[in-house]
DNA sequence: TGAAATTCCATAACGTTGTTATGAAGTCAA
DNA sequence: TTGACTTCATAACAACGTTATGGAATTTCA
């Protein structure tokens, strides 16, 4: 879609000061780069901004870009891991107040995190389970990790918030023991992801019915672990 | 990428012989277009297919998809109502045998359909649930139509299949009718969907678990809908 | 301290993409 | 037959991700 294209036509030849010796504290482009990114994902709700646009944003060019990250994947592998932050941010929030062991009420509350998360930074939600390829930063499922590609700190967190909760309500005979536990949380993601992945891409029309459809739905995905 | 341009070097000027008047069945182009399109989709079992490869493919010009589509979005919501014959296909096919009023077995058969669609047609099934506004296609969930684009007709052929086999199964007390059926079928259709979907996106990385994990997710949702 | 090696990024270019401009050929109604 | 309309082949345009090149800043090591 042309655009006006009012930032690629700019006074051309005007060479930016590079690296003067005090502020080279290193990964300051980086940083830059970093959060230029994570405003313009945050403003638009996607990911469609340009390497141009982001350089432009950051205040540097676009070869800064392939010297911090490598191409525009490595910037996404970048932003995941910042994703992965700001989610696990929102689930520590979000139980802040909740003994561990009230494991029904915790989940019910990881599940509003989830999407939560989603609404608040679609961006974020789509760089970690919107798009193929993106589960190079998330925990594989299998318990054999060998020859997997290590996923960020954060994801860790995340996976391990989740786990610990069906660890502790299997042991407590709240959910089924008919499977490992590893199964009965991923079938507990897997649904609460449908639930909220179909709400992100647009399949709810009416928001007066979104809330009623989310609690509803999160009954019925934990009567069906019992 | 830059990869060699075999394609993009062609001879110049030949030009084609243009519509004739005995091959002017109206819409041989667009067939062919879409025909290619399912083609080169099925084969890269994604939709990165460029326009100027698919206009090669199927022995025209980029020209030609705009005077049909208007351009790439159409051609997505042409291919979008393709899609849905595929799955409506699918889902007759591994339904035949089985009588309407066994809702239990009818739904596993359903949900078994929607996975083998997603492994069939990965790229039919990122046009129906993979992007943010590829739901002008698909049936709303609200009763209140009102104002909304009207779905193909498969879109509804494959709504009213899972939506009857609700309405029997609340009818039979089978299911709970603490809701209106819509949302109970929605309830189910989400938690599938984040089964599915979840496995198109990479997320399952063994496939000897992947069976396991579907059967369980199946069955922790449907004993959660009784 | 000073020269060589290396890192970093600004400029500019390349190939590919979706889209649009233009015009010629074919269809259709009168 | 004429004139309006439709269709699509050619060519161009702006924007995109990426790569080439080179100069300045920094680091290394004497």
């Amino acid at each position: 879609m042309p655009v006006p294209n009012a930032m690629t036509t700019k006074a051309p030849n005007v060479p930016r000061t590079t690296a003067k010796p005090q502020d080279t504290q290193r990964n300051d482009v980086r940083e830059a780069l970093l959060s230029a990114a994570m405003k313009l994902a945050a403003e638009s709700r996607d990911l469609s901004f340009s390497l141009r646009q982001l350089a432009e944003a950051a205040d540097t060019s676009t070869m800064s870009i392939y010297t911090q990250f490598g191409n525009r994947e490595g910037l996404n592998r970048a932003l995941s891991a910042r994703a992965f932050g700001l989610f696990a941010d929102e689930l520590k929030r979000a139980t802040a107040d909740i003994d561990r062991k009230d494991v029904v009420p915790l989940l019910q509350r990881m599940a509003q995190a989830y999407r939560k998360f989603a609404q608040d930074h679609p961006s974020g939600f789509d760089l970690l389970f919107g798009d193929i390829n993106s589960f190079d930063t998330v925990p594989p499922l299998s318990n054999q990790y060998e020859g997997l590609p290590s996923p960020s700190e954060n994801g860790y967190v995340v996976y391990g918030l989740y786990y610990s909760a069906f660890e502790t309500g299997v042991a407590q005979g709240v959910f089924r023991n008919d499977a490992p536990v590893r199964l009965v949380m991923d079938s507990f993601w897997a649904q609460l992801h449908g639930l909220v992945a179909l709400e992100r891409l647009g399949y709810v029309r009416l928001p007066q019915e979104a809330e009623d459809r989310f609690a509803y739905g999160i009954e019925a995905i934990l009567r069906g672990l019992k």
